[in-house]
RNA sequence: GGUGGGGUACCGAAGUGGUCAACCGGGGCAGACUGUAAAUCUGUUGUCUUCGACUUCGUAGGUUCGAAUCCUACCCCCACCA
């Protein structure tokens, strides 16, 4: 291989945990260029949430690098699989979604996944289309190539098993249905994030048994969410929407705990790792705060998916509001006629509480105020005003129009 | 088919006749502090016309002055052995 190929190489094996195998994917790489023909490079997504966030980035990000490579990327909606319902993750049985919810989650699907990707060089498949005229037969035959001592070597599935934890059928079934788009497909390359890896692994088996040269593997990192622990995700609501407003992402990306600022930047971002540690070693040493540093972060990771315009307005709206505590630009109105009201009901009416209750804890705790007075009192009677402005909490603003 | 375990507020989990609107942990919210919506500390976390009232502990009935706690029926979930 020439040094060009090399190059390339390393930049594809950076920051992946695992991959099966360096050598093959060299080789198929070889191939490719040799025979001017681009790799298949396979993700799938269960279209189960209609949104995209930066959990999902990580893995885009390195599809965009296979994509400039000039390689495609074959982009897998799992609408038939989804419409089961994937029930694994440990606890909880997964709703399974009507057609046309996910019908309306795939179509947003394709739009998210395009901020990232190139839409020339992907092609985005439904595995409705094989998987929804497979019959009953079709299916038996297609297990028949999976042993249960196999699946039972997935370590969550041999955990559940021996702790007395149910663990369903479909969710035996379902890494073989993954599996056997890879075939349908003819993956070249798989991506996933490491909890992916046994399923993106057996598609390597199933390609054999269908006598195909089994797919390259690759795993990515898993993005800690917002609370710095747990995988982003949206059930578990630390996650970061790509669809969300500027003020939004850079809000939230502004909330991650320090220590997580590098993790950040070198999957979402794909800083060099030279170029991180510099930055690092500039905090450690105290010659730049940490609190620039995550502005940056933040500023870039809104300029990732709106402008850089945005991201700057964006930060200057967080450091009016968080910093220097005025009041936003844009707050929701509300209609309100001019009689006299008790402040608690006042909160209640205009969605700043949901509960009379809710809102007497808030005001005994300091966190009202009307046009910068704090109010303590529950009791207190408020006389309406045309642009006055209720405060509730930190970021919670309501601006009054009368009737 | 049999045996055993279980269904409690947003989640997890105590409570086995009155002092239970229900310990505790997580999460949420607020306050203080700050460098931010980090971290830390404190408070708070059913509803309402809040020194009081009302609704809530799988569902429906019953016993009792009084039940999340006892009884009856029913529904649902799980594991194990067949």
């Amino acid at each position: 291989m020439n040094i060009q190929g090399k190059e390339l190489l390393k930049g594809l094996v950076d920051r992946t945990v695992d991959i099966h195998s360096t050598h093959e994917l060299s080789k198929k790489l070889q191939v490719s260029k040799d025979e001017n023909r681009p790799l298949r490079i396979k993700l799938g997504a269960d279209p189960s949430s209609s949104d995209l966030h930066l959990g999902h980035v990580v893995v885009l990000n390195k599809l965009r690098e296979f994509q400039d490579a000039g390689h495609t990327i074959v982009f897998i909606i799992g609408d038939f699989t989804g419409m089961i319902g994937d029930p694994s993750g440990q606890s909880k049985t997964r709703v399974s979604l009507s057609k046309e919810e996910v019908e309306e989650n795939a179509k947003t699907y394709q739009e998210q996944v395009f901020k990232v990707l190139n839409p020339k060089q992907t092609e985005i498949r439904f595995n409705s289309e094989w998987c929804g005229s497979m019959s009953f037969e079709d299916v038996i035959r297609l297990t028949a190539h999976c042993t249960v001592a196999q699946i039972l070597a997935r370590d969550d599935f041999s955990k559940r098993y021996t702790n007395h934890q149910p663990i369903s059928l479909v969710e035996f079934i379902y890494p073989i249905v993954q599996a056997y788009d890879s075939v349908m497909v003819q993956a070249d390359v798989e991506l996933g994030g490491t909890d992916q890896l046994f399923n993106l692994l057996l598609g390597r088996e199933l390609q054999k048994a269908y006598g195909q040269e089994p797919q390259v593997v690759m795993t990515l990192p898993l993005l800690e969410g917002l609370d710095g622990i747990h995988k982003m995700s949206k059930s578990l609501n630390n996650y970061v929407g790509i669809t969300e407003s500027p003020k939004e992402i850079f809000g939230k990306v502004m909330s991650i705990s320090d220590e997580l600022i590098w993790r950040y930047f070198s999957l979402i971002l794909c800083m060099r790792e030279d170029e991180r540690k510099e930055i690092e070693q500039s905090v450690v040493s105290g010659t730049r705060h940490p609190r620039d540093i995550k502005d940056e972060l933040a500023q870039n990771i809104v300029a990732m998916f709106y402008s850089q315009t945005d991201a700057q307005h964006a930060s200057q709206e967080f450091a009016a509001v968080f910093k220097n505590k005025e009041v936003p630009e844009d707050i929701p109105e509300v209609q309100m006629s001019g009689d006299p009201i008790g402040i608690l009901n006042l909160l209640t009416q205009t969605h700043l509480t949901t509960s009379n209750g809710e809102a007497r804890r808030l005001v005994q705790q300091g966190g009202v105020s009307i046009d910068e007075q704090k109010v303590t009192d529950p009791t207190f009677q408020v006389k309406l005003k045309k642009g006055m402005i209720i405060k509730a909490g930190k970021r919670k603003f309501v601006k009054i129009l009368l009737k």
